[in-house]
DNA sequence: TCAAAAGTGTTATCCTTACACCCATGT
DNA sequence: ACATGGGTGTAAGGATAACACTTTTGA
């Protein structure tokens, strides 16, 4: 009764052809209909793990045979009814989740569990690069309204608006792409996204509401269902990510040794969310002196070739937040 | 046998007569000579504790007395050797941190186990406003030079030196204020801080090597030692507030509802360890709209009356990042 | 009258953002 | 020739940081 257990989960992020993936293994399904994609992720073993970290490598390690580099701890989720099977049995699950960045690789499924997905398959909402995505204004916004109209009270109005508007960027402030998890759980309250549901129905046990709550949010194009509450954990990784991009170099973990400009403003844009200004992208890297030229070109651009770049470490003894900058921030 | 625990630490800050206060309680003492002060901490009650922060809530309320508004997690901690005496006994005891801001309150002890201390009594390299701390130039740059010369290879000395020069700002990029923990981690390291010799002491379990070194530590300038490792807590506690004066309007957490310019200034330089310019300072604030004017003075203030001012909560919606901005931030 | 703090004006400098344009390669 | 991406120039606008200065109170 009462066993407290941790549990470690890793959100594990590459940029490929554009793409910003996150490694998802396939979890033994606790009831049929539950969503099978999941972050890698395990109990700590206190005679083993010697640290918390040493221990999501461990289980990366065995269950994706990636070894990990840049590691960072994103938050520790201890909520009682998170798990709603969990309480039923009366033991307490605390998850201590890790954000991983690791270079580039070929999305090739390791063993047959683990596969690289798209993380805006989980979070559609999220990606502008294309313009302001479709489902906000679809679907989100009439939610968002119809939620706002529901309150109670006129303070209560009042606070769900200013709450919507600061998270989708509705009002002057416009959108602010590392207020990832403000959304997801906004979207959670407002019961758009299947985990809602899902939650919901786990307790009361029908599997044909999960079912239908999956297809569904997909539908909808509110996105895919993660087991567990992996996907409000993606959340906070992409937000972290996020912020981070601005005043720290986290995205030279992402690609290879040298790299041409234009792949690392791929590499950015994919994360962000955003498109940047080619111009500007290149002068901020050079001045700031976040990058240094090799002198070796890359001819297979499809047009003018393109010097190759390396980081420039020493610029971490010579400016105290180098970031990427990104617009607005 | 390996039992695992949760417990949760509680960094509650104020802010009064300029200095930034932090909340301790005397832990009963495991061993003669230990650190008395601690944070405020205690496990997890998985079945009355619905969630972390609600835990955290009711621990520093049966301990201090006090109810904590703003709260947030910090992070946490699980590394095996950080509490000898726990291996000793075979569990392992994982904590989660959390940071806590509260209005100015009268440093009075409650009960007499609670009470207040400034945060530079344990961190005193950390305090800029009346110029750079002399133990900087007299005790750590030396054993700085000593470290990067003891290094075994010509690489390791230059990681080591850039290691140092990035966390002490003693190069081009100058002092960053919020590397608090990247400072405390490099000193425990250098063993300049009491904290390390009780580790080793504690191990090995002899009591007047605990004492000698935290009366020598405390001598020297370089800081009051804290039971277990609630100085490291502190350190990633006040490298948040740090960091996200910046870019969040936490301040006006520390403050009262209404507030001359000049109060508001002293609290933000207590906690970022570096003065401003006045000017500047209710320029950035006034023209960024963080706050507003109440057409009320203050006589109290030994000059001019000094208009009384408020937080402007619209300004979440207007402005993405809206903070204190420090200088060179 | 002087000290202390409030509050305003001004300017140099840097950074951000946007627009325009030229360069080198493959098809 | 022209499409594609590489790469440079420049200028407007805003934010930052420093300096000098006036105003209003209490002692």
């Amino acid at each position: 009764m009462n066993a407290l257990s941790l549990w470690l989960e890793a959100v594990i992020v590459a940029v490929t052809d554009e793409v910003p993936r996150i490694l998802t293994v396939r979890r033994a399904a606790l009831a049929a209909g539950l969503p099978e994609g999941a972050l890698p992720y395990g109990p700590l073993d206190p005679d083993r793990d010697r640290t918390l970290e040493l221990g999501v490598r461990r289980w990366v390690s065995e269950q994706t045979g990636l070894r990990l580099g840049y590691v960072e701890q994103l938050y520790t989720f201890g909520d009682q009814d998170r798990y709603p099977q969990a309480v039923a049995h009366g033991s307490r699950i605390i998850s201590s989740a890790y954000l991983a960045l690791v270079r580039e690789v070929v999305p090739v499924a390791v063993g047959d569990e683990a596969r690289w997905r798209d993380a805006y398959a989980y979070l559609p909402w999220e990606d502008w690069r294309d313009g302001r995505p479709a489902v906000i204004d679809l679907r989100i916004a009439p939610a968002i309204d119809g939620w706002i109209g529901a309150a109670e009270s006129a303070k209560e109005r009042a606070s769900r608006a200013e709450r919507a508007e600061i998270a989708f960027g509705l009002g002057q402030a416009g959108w602010a792409g590392e207020r990832v998890l403000e959304r997801y759980e906004l979207l959670y309250e407002l019961d758009l996204v299947a985990e809602a549901a899902i939650d919901r129905a786990e307790r009361t046990g029908s599997e044909s509401v999960i079912q239908e709550a999956a297809r569904v949010a997909v539908e909808i194009g509110i996105g895919r269902p993660m087991a567990l509450d992996h996907r409000r954990i993606l959340a906070t990784a992409l937000g972290r990510i996020r912020g981070k991009l601005a005043y720290r170099p986290v995205v030279f973990e992402l690609v290879p040794e040298t790299f041409t400009l234009l792949q690392l403003q791929r590499v950015v844009e994919a994360l962000s969310g955003v498109r940047l200004h080619k111009a500007n992208f290149r002068r901020l890297l050079e001045r700031g002196g976040l990058v240094e030229g090799t002198g070796r070109f890359d001819v297979e651009t499809g047009g003018r070739p393109a010097e190759r770049f390396r980081f420039r470490r020493e610029v971490l003894r010579e400016r105290r937040a180098p970031g990427v900058g990104l617009p607005g921030g």
